[in-house]
RNA sequence: GGGUAGGUACCGAAGCGGCCAAACGGGGCAGACUGUAAAUCUGCUGGCUUCACGCCUUCGAAGGUUCGAAUCCUUCCCUGCCCA
């Protein structure tokens, strides 16, 4: 057995709260440890991605962890952490969710039957079977109500409303806890900071019905030194999906890191050592930006792949380098036939087809306020027509922005 | 079920018969400065267009009053709080 996961996870900063004080001797031997994933979407965004890197150095540190899906739980919406409830989704809805995020995680985990392999389980399979009055009876005395009411993601509904569906969350998740330390020896569980409340009403019940002792740890809520909301970026979230997030853009959304953030941003999202995470950041200033590359380069690899990886790095290096070459595949491009440009096709129509503008008010706007460039010069008239005599090496280039580019290839 | 306060643009929050596409703040986008950073300053922030203070859609929903409504009336839906 290698390092103390413990240890690893500390120093890399995935520790927010345990609760346990001697968590550290307790996973000195294998465990077998749970995390919980909710399928609101056919996607987990980056921010999952730290429970996600939780599972993998469990794995990589020698424990069993369990990645569970909740297809029960997601019925009903955990009201942790929001202002108010979502909406509900069809038991069909998800379970192609729980598929689509079992893949993605997946990707960096290993799922198999050995000792370290990762197990992937839908808490429906235990939940959705229980009767009414079954779970009442089970689980109903063990929980008090007057407790409940003191959890925070209960308290911070108590000003928007909470529903009695969404109130039940905590008992599902604590129940899940308790079936898996019986059926899985399971004995941790982690996750974000907003589970707390969750794990620890799972330890409680675990101790109440089984007299077993059960552990929790929790994860820090990854923040931006500017205080802004994480995972964002130009507009939308920043998703582990190629279709809903291409690799070029994520492999740009870490690549625009924030100097401050960083450093805990290598730990929290590449495998590689503190050691080497210290050494690119010790410098510090403009020095950091080959850090970045390699945080960009690190988490695309681990999301998308190394072809990928490889594809997004080479195509921004070209773009923002000294030749602001965007003739990458990576680089989000079109087709555009010859015929329609002969006419001449509005700026304005174009920046909207390319995506660059929502509409085209905005494109105006856009191109109003100085920020659009074709074919790297400045477009001053938002009425400028768009002509064959606008294309280089068959290409015609959009930009809006310093940073967002888009290509027709004419063909 | 009763009482009461509310439902306004991405979010928060003003407006309470015309000057309201709707103050202000946040967020977002863009410009300058930079290192594809942060901070700072500036502009923009419903849609369409013949680019014009022109048209269209929007202030929970549906009707109504009025020359004219986000603003008044009616009914309905939803939410908070208090009471039962």
């Amino acid at each position: 057995m290698s390092e103390n996961i413990y240890d690893v996870l500390s120093a890399r900063g995935f520790v927010a709260q345990q609760t346990d004080a001697a968590l550290r001797d307790r996973l000195s031997a294998p465990v077998t440890a749970y995390i919980g994933f909710d399928p609101t979407a056919d996607s987990l965004h980056v921010g999952s991605l730290v429970p996600i890197m939780g599972l993998y150095w469990l794995q990589r540190c020698g424990h069993r962890p369990l990645a569970v899906v909740g297809g029960a739980t997601g019925l009903v919406g955990d009201p942790s952490g929001k202002t108010e409830a979502r909406r509900m989704l069809t038991p069909e809805d998800v379970d192609r969710n729980a598929r689509a995020i079992a893949a993605q995680i997946g990707r960096i985990v290993r799922f198999d039957d050995s000792p370290t392999g990762a197990r992937l389980l839908n808490n429906a399979d235990w939940l959705k079977g229980m009767g009414w009055i079954e779970l009442l009876r089970e689980a109903g005395p063990h929980f008090s109500v007057n407790r409940m009411l003191t959890m925070d993601s209960v308290k911070g509904r108590m000003e928007t409303g909470i529903t009695f569906l969404e109130f039940n969350y905590m008992v599902m998740q604590a129940w899940d806890f308790l079936h898996l330390a019986r059926t899985q020896g399971c004995t941790l569980q982690m996750g974000g900071q907003d589970q707390w409340g969750n794990i620890v009403m799972g330890i409680e019940l675990a101790r109440r019905k089984d007299g077993r002792e059960l552990a929790g740890l929790t994860f820090p809520l990854v923040t931006k030194a500017d205080g802004t909301k994480f995972g964002k970026s130009e507009g939308g979230n920043v998703w582990l999906s190629a279709e809903r997030t291409p690799p070029y853009d994520f492999y740009q959304f870490w690549r625009n890191t924030a100097d401050a953030d960083v450093r805990r941003f290598l730990g929290f999202f590449t495998i590689l050592p503190m050691a080497e995470v210290d050494a690119l950041t010790s410098a510090g200033g403009a020095a950091l930006n080959h850090a970045k590359e390699v945080l960009a380069y690190e988490a695309t690899r681990l999301v998308h792949g190394q072809a990928e990886a490889d594809q997004a790095r080479a195509a921004a290096q070209a773009a923002f380098g000294a030749g602001h070459d965007v003739t990458g595949d990576a680089i989000p491009h079109a087709a555009l036939a010859a015929a329609e440009l002969a006419p001449g096709i509005g700026i304005m129509a174009l920046l909207v087809r390319a995506g660059l503008a929502p509409s085209g008010s905005e494109a105006k706007r856009l191109v109003q306020g100085g920020g659009v460039a074709l074919n790297g010069d400045k477009v001053a008239d938002f009425k400028r027509m768009v002509g064959a005599a606008d294309v280089r090496d068959g290409r015609v280039v959009l930009q809006a922005g310093k940073k967002r580019f888009f290509r027709f290839d004419v063909g």
